[in-house]
DNA sequence: ATCAAATGTGTAATCGGTTACACACCGTGA
DNA sequence: TCACGGTGTGTAACCGATTACACATTTGAT
């Protein structure tokens, strides 16, 4: 690899003045601008973007730290966060923590030593020591956030309107015809799960068949869900809807009625919540409230590069709203 | 963020007995060593990579580039390398190509400045051109790769047996009693997706039923899957069964079925490849043939990291085995 | 007691960029 | 003619680590 000096050498001036030509800054005649451009050309120069760090520019990363990247949910947020972060002129580092909270912090130690400019952070161990790790590195909470709790630092959040979401996952069920509608929830120290269970209870306490034994846990696992509808059944076989606390824990759910040789939407009718690509995919096909992954991880790198370059101060919540996507899992004409 | 000499001022030595206690290289007192290490953790020191780099150590980063995330495979193949690469010190950098060629060429440019260590490529642009970007740096080819062209170079290859593969799904099928076999192939310039397709032919050739009318493209994507089984059955509403050429497919060709209200496995049964784990959340469950993905990309990444650390010289082409797993959309009695 | 080897520590160059500062030259308005 | 601001360029310090080399002290063998 060509350094700067090499190309200083070539065409005869000094290393300050290859610096200028590249970062187009300070005065450069004309001429000497060619000549220098051309030794670049011939060299086949780029920068060593480790010694320009190391001189006080950004190292134009950004980290995302995700739960699980074989989860779709978190793989289609992926895909849209590195899009925009590529087009910006960053380059993604993806860490899968395993939902471990001694990797993320061991990651946020290895990432700050890689001198990264910041991090879009998916987690539900969001507690004071792990903003602290973070100090002056810029930070972006996605999804799973304790947004009262982070506020008062200088934290960003990004999440989808979860209560709305359940009343409408609820009130369509009702509008379907359900007459008892159980709820499968994700783990309670996940801020979004605990949202939306509560928002469940709220939703459906006022009704006479409402019971707290309608609730079980699913983990946010496909297999977590299979067995959570089953013990619900067994318990109430009554059950004629369920809202799933998300889409993997939904296909679960569909499994496991099936295993049961119960018809879905007819005798039970499913919705879920996340709308991952696969949900289409199962037979029938999984309503769902749908979140806007793609707009909310744009969103989230498009903040995060704000608070890097420093341009402009973003807002500290941006909640986006979701939509019901009806389709088989309900439609009961 | 502490430096090296502050340490040293603290511990009142010079920075390159600080720098002997980090590495544990050279001679140090005990003492010394117990006075620098107490710095350290009052500063909460942690060394700066990027200094270290520029000073001629190895950044501890590889780089995966795969052509799209969302896809399940490269979802679990990344998970694999992640957590391989972690344990042994390595942080995963994250390339989407979108398959993109242009997108891979600038990848690599960007990862060569950055003073990467190392790549993992799953792309099937690979070329001369592509080998020679990436000159002097370690490369390991994932799943498609020319095998053939890049041998000659200082270029290593993982790759499952498709061939093997598909003689498995076959045989299977015609055990199942199946005495029309179509097959879905994807994209023909991706070298799997042709190895596959040829070792139909070969096993199917001989059989009077065979017309080169039962091969339908499918793209590698879910939508082709469902449009290709519609197109194979109103062109031939005999066949009985269908070996495609990767599970994505094989999951839009069972919802294309289901579409047309045709029994699966009664009527017709299909086998995919890969063994993502989506196949077994489908209604039939999806027999296939897996490959074993994460010991797939456990040892590209110990190769990887092999080649970095110039250890030992490992073989230029490793094949894995594959399995057939039989599930309930071949199973007929 | 003597000398070589082993041990312990510091100084300064180096990696490949950026940039403050110095200097020289030019044109122009007073 | 002089002074001054705008141009154009080079020198050298600096970022934060590593490490070759120099030097001092201790150890151990004879």
């Amino acid at each position: 690899m060509a350094t700067i000096r090499q190309v200083a050498m070539r065409a005869n001036v000094s290393v300050a003045t290859v610096s200028r030509v590249i970062n187009n800054k300070g005065y450069v005649d004309a001429n000497t601008r060619k000549i220098v451009l051309k030794a670049i050309e011939e060299l086949n120069y780029v920068p060593n973007s480790v010694a320009q760090v190391l001189a006080g520019k950004k190292m134009k990363v950004i980290a995302l730290i995700v739960p699980d990247i074989s989860n779709p949910f978190f793989a289609e947020l992926a895909k849209a966060i590195e899009e925009q972060a590529r087009q910006k002129g960053y380059t993604l580092f993806l860490c899968n923590s395993s939902e471990e909270e001694q990797k993320e912090f061991g990651y946020i130690e290895v990432l700050k030593s890689k001198s990264i400019d910041g991090i879009i952070f998916a987690t539900h161990h969001l507690n004071e020591a792990m903003l602290d790790h973070c100090r002056d590195l810029p930070v972006v909470l996605m999804d799973r956030a304790w947004i009262k709790q982070s506020l008062n630092k200088d934290t960003f959040v990004i999440s989808a309107r979860n209560q709305r979401g359940v009343q409408l996952a609820i009130r369509h069920l009702l509008e379907m015809g359900c007459r008892k509608i159980a709820h499968i929830y994700g783990p309670q120290q996940v801020i979004t799960a605990r949202e939306r269970r509560l928002s469940y209870q709220k939703e459906v306490e006022r009704f006479s068949w409402y019971s707290d034994s309608l609730m079980a846990p699913g983990y946010f696992q496909i297999e977590g869900g299979r067995k959570a509808i089953q013990a619900l059944l067994k318990k109430h076989p009554d059950i004629d809807g369920v809202f799933v606390g998300n889409d993997t824990m939904a296909i679960g759910a569909l499994k496991g009625l099936h295993q049961m040789k119960i018809e879905v939407p007819h005798q039970v009718a499913i919705c879920g919540f996340d709308g991952i690509q696969m949900t289409r995919m199962m037979e029938p096909e999984l309503t769902t409230i749908a979140q806007p992954i793609e707009a909310m991880g744009k969103k989230a790198c498009q903040i995060l590069i704000d608070l890097i370059e420093g341009n402009k101060k973003p807002k500290q919540h941006i909640e986006f709203d979701v939509q019901l996507i009806v389709r088989g899992s309900t439609k009961r004409r």
